[in-house]
DNA sequence: ATTATCTATAGATCTATAGATAATGC
DNA sequence: ATTATCTATAGATCTATAGATAATGC
């Protein structure tokens, strides 16, 4: 059996092949792009994380940009879509009387709980996200394409949930929400600083259990004039 | 009176000249950065701008990185230092009973004002600042130096403003608003498409308007656990 | 004399493509 | 036969420096 033993060895089909690789290639530039962004990649950084030549990036990928939107495009409808789910059962669940929490915790929690244990991947999509959020242009097209229909499905349990309310009130809360949760995401160590080591970023259970709550407290009190 | 009228004349003392290339370079270097980052600037993009060489870049500036600092610090410290002042003015008059929203108001609205009325050269700076908290390593440094004390300034007097909380959720909840500010700094134009021209990213008066109050909701939220 | 600006250029990438090679598929 | 991967390379930048030129300063 010394064949079984040699290093390079890798026997599998052209399919198994393909999807190894792309799975690769994706992994490697969704953990670089997450910290440096669209711009502070090379075609060849990823390559190299890979073990592989940089003209293989575009018999895969027709060009970079293709590939900045393939990494986010993996994942972003898988939690799109088990939001949307959560959506669903909570107003389902709420049975008419949706509250503010309850309709945050089903948006945001659902999402946190695939970073906290969706391994080392999902962690690097949540980072990759943030700088998807901020990158002009082909980011907040991508933003756009793939959150809106969740967002606007938020929106409208919290119009039940609130009381009268302006709905540019409700605009602005969720642009407060969005920025809080995409700069969590991003986890850059600044709060572990800020509070010297009694915070960490990377604790994610920390704002999950947070963000819902104190999200829906600010949107009720934007919501209700007297305080 | 032809010599006055000519077209490339602009007869200034070196100091001048000095200083008004560099405020272009700085301006121009601003405006960019802001919406590319520093990876998505190229020096000759900088350079055109102004109307100069590229290699005047490396004249008045070590290199890119130093110019990216040194258009975060210029304004950085103005804004720093305007913040600190409304922070203690604030805490003397309120004599000992400060609110949240108060505390957040002087921190927030303090800087809202300067985008509002400070001309184009604070709004690009406004923008540009996002981008800074996204920047690793580079940024955050930058974000520690400039903003740490305003920072923990606020903290002190959120502190005495709210009921016996643990110190973490004031951590988390300055996390939020921090997020949430420097989205709404970004102006990624999202909260259009999504409110349907209802919001607008550039609107930062129905920003701050709005944010003091939402937060300062959100901490008390959060640090009352009976809701 | 000193300083602001430009020209020219080195050296290092970066993206993208063409064409060769090596492995799987029938 | 087809597909995955590599080698080689074109063409375009990008950063940074050296040295020339043109303007202000005494």
């Amino acid at each position: 059996m010394p064949e079984s033993l040699k290093a390079k060895r890798t026997p599998r089909s052209k399919a198994d092949q393909r999807a190894e690789t792309l799975g690769q290639i994706l992994d490697a530039a969704e953990a670089l792009f997450s910290n440096r962004g669209l711009d502070g990649v090379t075609l060849r950084d990823i390559a190299d994380e890979v073990g592989v030549t940089a003209s293989l990036m575009h018999y895969y990928f027709k060009d970079k940009v293709s590939l900045f939107e393939a990494v986010f495009a993996r994942r972003a409808g898988i939690t799109s879509q088990r939001r949307m789910e959560a959506l669903d059962r909570y107003e389902i669940e709420a049975d008419g009387k949706p509250t503010v929490e309850g309709a945050l915790r089903a948006f945001l929690d659902t999402d946190f709980d695939l970073y906290i244990s969706g391994g080392q991947g999902w962690l690097n999509y949540a980072a990759f996200c943030a700088q998807v959020s901020n990158t002009p242009d082909i980011g907040a097209r991508l933003m756009d394409r793939h959150f809106d229909a969740v967002v606007l499905r938020l929106m409208d349990i919290l119009t039940k949930a609130l009381p009268p309310c302006p709905v540019e009130d409700l605009f602005w809360g969720y642009d407060f929400v969005s920025g809080a949760l995409m700069h969590t995401l991003a986890r850059t160590g600044r709060i572990d600083k800020l509070s010297d080591g009694r915070c960490r970023s990377e604790d994610f259970e920390a704002v999950k259990k947070r963000l819902a709550t104190f999200m829906a407290a600010g949107f009720i009190g934007l919501c209700t004039p007297a305080g």
